[in-house]
Formats: C-alpha cells, sequence, structure tokens
DNA sequence: GTTCGTGTCGAACGTCGTTCGTGACGAACA
DNA sequence: TGTTCGTCACGAACGACGTTCGACACGAAC
C-alpha cells in the first residue's frame, strides 16, 4: 500500500484478467461454439487470452482436461426434469432432447462424450434424473440401469452424425447434399441392392431431430414392451 | 563410386515390395489390428515401409483417406446373413455382434466409422442386408429405413466404449477400474442421487457384449411393437 | 544415345501438445 | 528499509504430426 508505482503493469495492458480455470474455459466454450472443437487448442486459447501456450499449465494440467471440462458445462447446461409418471415418456424426450441440442450447439464436443463416458457431477446428475423418470414410466431396475447407458450413447452418436451434417452443410448446399445421397442410392444396380434402391425415399426423409426422436420413441417403445412383459 | 552401385538396390534391402495401395492398406491394418487408431500415423507407415512419408502420397491422398479405406476393410469383414423369416431377428444379432466384434478387433476404428457415415460398396453391402433382414421381420419401409440408421449408431458407439474400456483394462486391472466404479457409485450421496445409489448393482452389472445385445434387443423390441400397431 | 514420363524420397514447412528455465512481483521477515 | 523467498507468467524450445516440393533414378520409346 505504500509504493503506487505499481499501477503501470496494470495500465500498458488494457484490464487483464488474472488468469484463472474458469476464465480459461470461458473463452474456450467461446471458441468451441463459434468455431468447433478443432479450433479450441492451447496455442489459439492462449492467444486468444494474451498469452502464451506454457501460462495455461498452471490452471488446467493438459488437453484432455481442458476437453473434459468443456464437456462438463455443456452437460450442466441441459435442464433437468422433475419426475412426474404421467408424462414420464415425454420429459424423457425432452431431457434427451435438451442434450442432443446443447452438444449440436457446441460442434465436435460430441466426439470428446463418446470417448470419454463422463463422471462428473453434472453428468451423474443428468444420469439421475434419466433414472428418475426411467422408473417413473415402470421400467424394471436392471432396464433401466442399462438404458441408462445406451440412450446418451444413442444420443452423443446423434450428435456427432448432426455436427458432421452441419459441418457439410456449410460447405455445400445442405439440400445438395441431400439431393446426391438420393442419387447415389438411385444408382445402385437394383439386382444386388433391391432393399436399398426401394426404400431409397425412407432412408432420406426426415431431418436430424425427427430421426432422433424417432430412435428414441423405438428404445422406449421397447423398454415399456419389457416392463409389460 | 559411380559404377559398381547396380545390382545393390535389389540387394542389399531384402526383397522390398514395390509399394501398392493393397501393400500399404495391409501394413496400416497390422499396425491398427496390434497397436490401435493411433499408432497409424503416415510416418509410422512408411517406416514399416522402409521409406519416407512422401512416398505414400503417391497412393493414398492423405490420412482421412486412409482412414476411411481402413473402415472400409474393416466393414468388409463382416459375415452377411441370407435372410430367413424365421430366425430375422437372431440373424440381426449376429449381423451386428459381427459388426461390434469387427471394430473391437481393431481399436479406434469405430471412431473413425461415427465422424464419416461410410458410403462405400461393402458398407453399402452391410445396409441392404440389414434393410433385408428387417423387412423379413415385418418391419414397416419407413421404420427399417430409419432403424438402419440407427442400428449401426449404437453398434459403432458401442464399439467406443468398448475400445475405451479395453484400453483401460491394459493400464489397470479391470476388475479394479468396475470396483472404482462400484465404490464412486455407492459414495454418492443418497439424497441428492437415489436412483443411482439404489441402483449401483444393476448400473455396473454385465459386460460389454452383454449391454450391447440388450441395446439391440430393446430397439427391435420397440420395431415389433410398432410393426402391430 | 537421347529424351521423357513415372515412381521415389530427402528435406523442409507449418502446426500441434507439452516442458523447462528464467524472470518479475508481492508478501514475509530482519 | 533492505533482503529473502515462493508463486505465477511466459519466451523458447523439443519432438511428433500431416503434407508439399523439387531433385533424383530408371525403364521405355524414339
Amino acid at each position: 500500500m505504500a509504493s503506487p508505482p505499481r499501477a503501470r503493469s496494470t495500465r500498458d495492458r488494457p484490464a487483464k484478467p488474472p488468469l484463472s480455470e474458469d476464465g480459461i474455459l470461458d473463452v474456450a466454450m467461446l471458441i468451441l461454439r463459434e468455431e468447433g472443437l478443432e479450433a479450441v487448442t492451447m496455442r489459439r486459447l492462449a492467444g486468444e487470452l494474451d498469452t502464451g501456450p506454457a501460462s495455461l499449465y498452471v490452471y488446467i494440467s493438459g488437453r484432455d482436461e481442458l476437453r473434459n471440462a468443456m464437456l462438463d458445462r455443456v452437460a450442466g447446461m441441459v435442464e433437468l426434469e422433475t419426475p412426474d409418471p404421467a408424462q414420464w415418456r415425454a420429459q424423457l424426450h425432452r431431457l434427451m432432447h435438451g442434450l442432443l441440442a446443447a452438444m449440436v450447439a457446441h460442434p465436435g464436443i460430441a466426439t470428446v462424450a463418446v470417448a470419454n463416458p463422463p463422471t462428473t457431477e453434472r453428468s451423474l446428475l443428468a444420469a439421475e434424473n434419466m433414472l428418475a423418470l426411467l422408473r417413473a414410466g415402470g421400467v424394471t431396475d436392471r432396464d433401466a440401469g442399462w438404458a441408462c447407458d445406451i440412450l446418451p450413447l444413442i444420443t452423443t452418436a446423434s450428435a456427432v452424425e448432426a455436427a458432421v451434417h452441419q459441418q457439410r452443410g456449410q460447405e455445400e448446399s445442405d439440400g445438395d447434399f441431400v439431393q446426391r445421397l438420393v442419387q447415389a442410392f438411385a444408382a445402385l444396380p437394383p439386382a444386388r441392392f433391391p432393399n436399398l434402391t426401394a426404400l431409397a425415399p425412407e432412408m432420406t426423409s426426415g431431418d436430424g431431430d425427427e430421426r432422433f426422436r424417432f430412435a428414441i420413441d423405438v428404445f422406449l417403445d421397447g423398454l415399456v414392451a419389457r416392463a409389460k412383459a
């Protein structure tokens, strides 16, 4: 308090925050949202914070931990549902769709999720919520336990696919891509691919959300069918 | 010094094959099987072939094409089924399990599959086979068309998870990992995680194959339930 | 004997994740 | 007030990656 000349270090650099794990993650999430996972490199992150890559390693042990931390933040964005047995199915759909949407909004993060089944508190809360909804629907304990492994698996895989489609959509018009796909199916030799050529319209119909909803729906149908038996 | 090195190029190197796309892929598959996808780098591949990285680019346009080619080979390994309506379900299970096994036997290749929905002839033959089996089971055309998108999705995602577990199993004893997981679940505060702590045994029971079979089974249950309605 | 196209590959470029050693700065202490 | 000390910041470098370029060798064609 006696020696004031230290104001210099904070004046020539315009209000640089003192670097913290949260601050780093904030910037990382920003890059992730706007440019995708591949753009979030240690160097880019450091550059965005006006420093060198080495400075990050004080707060974050490495790239993998950073990615897991980003995934955790995304997992924390999904709104949980308070279980109501009268509408457990709609609630489960909302929950899974929220997870899908959160991942799609952060391109590439889903690939982290498929590789590292997350065990952070936020992810576990989502799993807890899923279990509660499944049990509210009368699903067997064992089925519920295994299903809450499969449902996120379907969701993350769908998110990866959606991210790829989205990326392709930026390069060429989305309609062009679908059209090319239809033509590719139609061009197949019907003798060797009778079903594929016959079902070409069905295979290419529907957008990502519809197909995802279908996937969850069929799976839940299977679960309730088992619950009855 | 100029004249003697005539036959040397073929003598001091022991029968070096003249480098072809198939030959490169053979070596790549070998490394993939034994050390996983991450070990298959252009440099490593070139080194294994007694040459430099640049030589590979004559036959393979880049890393991504190489990975897709490897994935195609793996897809070609699954045995297809000749549809029999009397046992379509068992056949579908065999087909999907074959796909899973082929991927698990080539660690890391599944991550390529989730990112690039493959459109090679071999992959399309597998899709054609799946469609035939689904229709043999009386599944609606639209449901079959969408399901043959979801089933491989579940399979590849399961393969990624299996690969991760397998990798963890190399680092520490597999039993230790499961045990740690059980303890982690048990250590959760039961007030906030009532279902997770209650179902801890169910969540951690069963190996990868059992869980995969369950996932496919539930999904098929859902499909037949829809076919009836 | 000369030319030419083709397959080969050493060397280099730019990017990545990560580590190391130095330096600056504030707090504690004499 | 002067000195020490631990903590944080970060420039520089290391090794590995994918990819490109340009020079070289060699068999076929003229």
